[in-house]
DNA sequence: TGCCAGGCCCTCTTTAGGGCCTT
């Protein structure tokens, strides 16, 4: 789905699924998911899976289901990346530990001679600031952390995408009702989390309960 | 299975070290 009419509302979660941790020591994009909020809505989605050009390893077949068979009849991360640019335009970008999708979407970008010039956020460094007491922040917890529906299917990029976007939106909501001390304040929070003030003021503003 | 890397953050800190989180 790639029509896409943006306004400054406009958000894209995004998540990657990878050969490796590392872009700098050759490791790839395999497939990558997002979805655009809009006005506290879901309102559009991006999933391919991309040929890396060389096989992935057992453990990242295991780990996200994604085969080499698969991957064999997939695009170039190349021709991927250039539809992808092309669908977050010039949004604003959140991922679950978001230094790890920018490094490979910095990465796959410069393969492509593409920039962009959306800013990136955390939602995981968001969420270690509100949800203190959950047990840990990876994705999956702070998904059943906040009784978000899912059927425990990670790991897989568009559901991931999907999963920290029902996050984003709870953690805005939460955010909302709790702007008075002691919980952490606002402008804490935007601090904090190298969060852009005017986004998250936007999206509260812009919020559908 | 869990290491690689790298940013963030806490503390037994700041001339540092180690855990968390992502695949």
């Amino acid at each position: 789905m790639k029509d896409s009419p943006r306004n400054a509302n406009s958000l894209v979660i995004l998540d990657f699924e990878t050969t490796g941790l590392s872009p700098s020591m050759g490791d790839r994009a395999i497939e990558i998911g997002a979805v655009r909020i809009r006005d506290g809505k879901v309102i559009d989605s991006f999933q391919e899976l991309m040929d890396p050009g060389f096989l992935v390893d057992a453990f990242i077949e295991g780990y996200t289901g994604i085969t080499n068979d698969m991957l064999a009849e997939a695009r170039t991360c190349e021709k991927v990346m250039k539809d992808f640019a092309d669908y977050i335009g010039d949004d604003n970008l959140v991922a679950h530990n978001a230094s790890f999708d920018k490094r490979f979407l910095d990465s796959e970008f410069e393969e492509i001679d593409h920039s962009y010039s959306g800013k990136f956020v955390c939602s995981m460094l968001l969420a270690r600031r509100i949800y203190q007491d959950a047990p840990n922040h990876q994705l999956g917890t702070l998904v059943d952390y906040k009784n978000i529906p899912s059927d425990g299917n990670f790991h897989r990029a568009l559901y991931d995408a999907e999963m920290t976007a029902q996050l984003w939106m709870r953690m805005l909501n939460d955010i909302s009702g709790r702007v008075r001390s002691p919980a952490p304040t606002f402008e804490m929070v935007c601090k904090l989390t190298r969060t852009p003030k005017k986004m998250i003021e936007s999206l509260l503003q812009n919020w559908q309960a």
